[in-house]
DNA sequence: TAATAAATTTAGACTAATCTAAAAATAGAA
DNA sequence: TTCTATTTTTAGATTAGTCTAAATTTATTA
């Protein structure tokens, strides 16, 4: 069994093999984490003798199979329970970043595939991510980013990259929330930022910064 | 903010406080936490430093109002998690310990109360188990130790002492359970046991033993 | 390719929580 | 009330996870 700790350097080293396609490095991992470097070569040495990962000293980390289905069992956790505290107790998309992380290190055989059922096998989370199921595999969807429309195409926001609450509360204030119809009305070459058509109703603009964050499908 | 290990400490406490209605001595401590009385010493003294209880050397520990917030809303948690995991993941009494063990200690300060309002706000957990509402009040049940019901009468078993599983589950299979009907059938001197009717229908005989750790109300 | 910069690891130290063994204080009994 | 048993505390050590500073390895660039 493993510590909460243990836990979230897998996590850390999931998220960003999949960001960069290759071993995480050391650095990566401590800036993931905002850890430092020492602690994080530390701590790899650790979870390599407890195969969870393959660990060459200054070559980086990847997850072993075992490592591997650890992760994405934390990352079914998580979202699952972020569906629960959104559709079930009404907190917002914004709210609930931090209580899943705490939720995901819960231990029992069941739970999670209870919760699972009881919210009726939900495949997408409050920001769109994925769920994996019981097998840890995710349901792929075809999305493309936001700066990847062209002048007068159309499509509906489906996901975001970022989950930080301020970000998220800036798309509530500017009427986006998943579902949202959007036609890209033109694009500003400057400084990358794009005009848009909200549900056939309002103009607004957003910074580029922020279209990279939004996921739609045509 | 106090670690998961400082909140069962505070809890244990307030267990043993409540059971014997006086300060919890450090032996107390340690047999209820199956931990060495040294570690319970240096605890109780860290537990002082922070205002959580009233400790003098030698003489035990009492629960200092922020104390007894906190180790009450510890209750409050457990019990609630308690009733959704039964109510609404269809896990049986005897499996839900420790899940709420851990539980419980989720850090958030709506969590709990959210997910008492989507409880529709129960007054006991699954075994009968007054739960605190937000300012620490709990409902109180006029209920008494089957032991003390005389031949001849009856009552509702609405609550357990003891939520081990082995007993638990040792309950369910003599057909009991919260909201069963008993009526004394016949007491027997020699070792305490009791010979039941159950729901008008079984009859069947349980130690002295279970007896102590069933609550009825007349 | 040699020098320098960047990344990584090791060394040594700190904190929280735990333990065993020993010392000190309190309680119980003769 | 004095001696002994019990309880509690202190001392010192251990483990997980963290840090900073120093040493080492790898990468970059002149």
């Amino acid at each position: 069994m493993l510590s909460s700790t243990e836990e979230n350097y897998l996590k850390a080293i999931y998220k960003i093999s999949e960001r960069d396609n290759k071993a995480a490095s050391t650095n990566a991992i401590s800036s993931e984490m905002s850890t430092s470097a020492a602690s994080v070569s530390d701590m790899l040495q650790r979870l390599s003798s407890k195969g969870m990962t393959h660990y060459e000293k200054y070559k980086g980390v990847t997850l072993t199979e075992q490592g591997n289905r650890i992760a994405t069992n934390l990352i079914r956790k998580h979202r699952l329970w972020e569906v629960f505290l959104v559709e079930k107790l009404n907190f917002t998309w914004d709210e609930v970043h931090d209580m899943a992380e705490q939720l995901e290190h819960i231990q029992s055989p069941d739970l999670v595939n209870r919760l699972d059922q009881f919210l009726e096998y939900p495949k997408f989370d409050p920001h769109g991510d994925p769920i994996p199921d019981a097998d840890g595999n995710f349901t792929h969807r075809r999305q493309i980013e936001l700066t990847n429309l062209t002048t007068k195409e159309s499509g509906t926001l489906v996901g975001v990259q970022e989950d930080s609450s301020t970000f998220l509360k800036y798309l509530d204030q500017m009427g986006l929330s998943l579902g949202t119809e959007l036609k890209v009305l033109e694009k500003f070459e400057f400084d990358g930022s794009v005009k848009l058509l909200v549900n056939n109703k309002e103009q607004i603009t957003i910074s580029n910064k922020v279209c990279k964050n939004l996921f739609v499908k045509k």
